[in-house]
DNA sequence: CGAAGTAGAGAACGATCGTTCTCTCTCTGT
DNA sequence: ACAGAGAGAGAACGATCGTTCTCTACTTCG
């Protein structure tokens, strides 16, 4: 279909514009020129730019879940696929175009102001909690784990964002690795109960 | 001095707006209103919107700054003071107004547009991180917990905001606690090695 | 009492935003 | 070949932004 292909190439570039500038810093216009749509057709599209803030919105949670599946899958073992998803932020953080986290920054400009925006970004951290929590079930954790290997992985999304360094991605993997033998070396009855680093 | 006061006045009502609407949201005609000034005067305190944000920022930093350092000297003992730091989170995270990390949200929405905001919310983290670094040097610690500290309060400021409880806070504290358990317990060498729970 | 300087209120300005409208041109069907 | 529908480009519109200007009224000093 043409249709999808154009609203697919609008989504994409605003995606983009929006993640380098910041939404409310990217005018229609400007996003009409780099996506080389007309201004008649992106209104044919979307009835507001609203609207395409929420399908950026849905084009980046898919895209995050995707890629992050893709690397626990990768991994093996339980314990591995609880720190693949340290690893895929370490891949991120890396790349030029990373600013943060998409939800985040969204949330912090346009939440307060827009329902919509604020209760998606609150959806899709839901749902990144709940996908945690999954993992951590099949290794035989105690519920207490997922939180917290959760708010490691925010907390490396805000540290990498602002000091504009990596790092943070692999200090959280030593910080998880930590809190993952503490969870489940009780479980694991025979090991010694910690060995530190 | 009636101007300073008039110029105090300005910064904090601009605090509140900036918090509870975002940056961009708040003209300054609203400001104006709700801190009772005229226009004029406010022109005459500050050149432009964006000395007014950096104004705000600074009484956030201080702000920030001075009741951390109150609720960790309260605190007694080394590793008592490293977990009063989420205390003092959980604490913030519960007043009605609490809608985020003000460096977090303005970062995302005007640092990639304002390299003075990217500046200031990169050298307020920075601090953060030196002070969590000089507590955990008091405690002994290797030079790996702050960071996984910093990132475990970084990630409860934004899993707490966006999520509108403050339960993340919690969360954090007890990550914490096997954390430094993890990183001390070798330091403390007569006690066994590590404790769940 | 009267003149002059100051402060307040808000109108005004240019820019820019999201959105719509108009005008022109190009295809298509008969 | 020609009428008509549709698309593209961008002008136009109303709203709102940050900022400046104007006008009025009050205070203060000779």
């Amino acid at each position: 279909m043409d249709i999808s292909e154009v609203r697919h190439r609008i989504v994409a570039t605003a995606d983009e514009l929006y993640n380098a500038k910041g939404i409310q810093s990217v005018g229609m216009d400007e996003l009409r020129t780099a996506a080389g749509v007309s201004l008649k057709k992106l209104y044919q599209e979307f009835p507001s730019k609203s609207s395409i803030v929420m399908a950026v919105l849905e084009r980046r949670h898919e895209s995050w879940t995707d890629g992050l599946d893709a690397a626990v899958r990768q991994a093996s073992g339980p314990r591995a696929k609880l720190l693949a998803i340290f690893d895929y932020l370490a891949g991120w953080f890396c790349q030029d175009s990373f600013r943060g986290c998409g939800f985040i920054n969204s949330f912090a400009e346009l939440g307060a102001v827009s329902p919509e925006v604020a209760e998606y970004a609150r959806k899709h951290k839901e749902s990144f909690q709940e996908y945690v929590a999954g993992l951590a079930g099949d290794a035989g954790a105690p519920p207490y784990l997922a939180p917290q290997l959760s708010i490691l992985a925010e907390g490396a999304q805000t540290t990498a964002a602002i000091a504009g360094s990596p790092e943070a991605a692999g200090q959280a993997r030593q910080a998880a690795e930590v809190l993952i033998q503490a969870a489940l070396g009780r479980v694991a009855s025979t090991v010694p109960a910690a060995v530190v680093q």
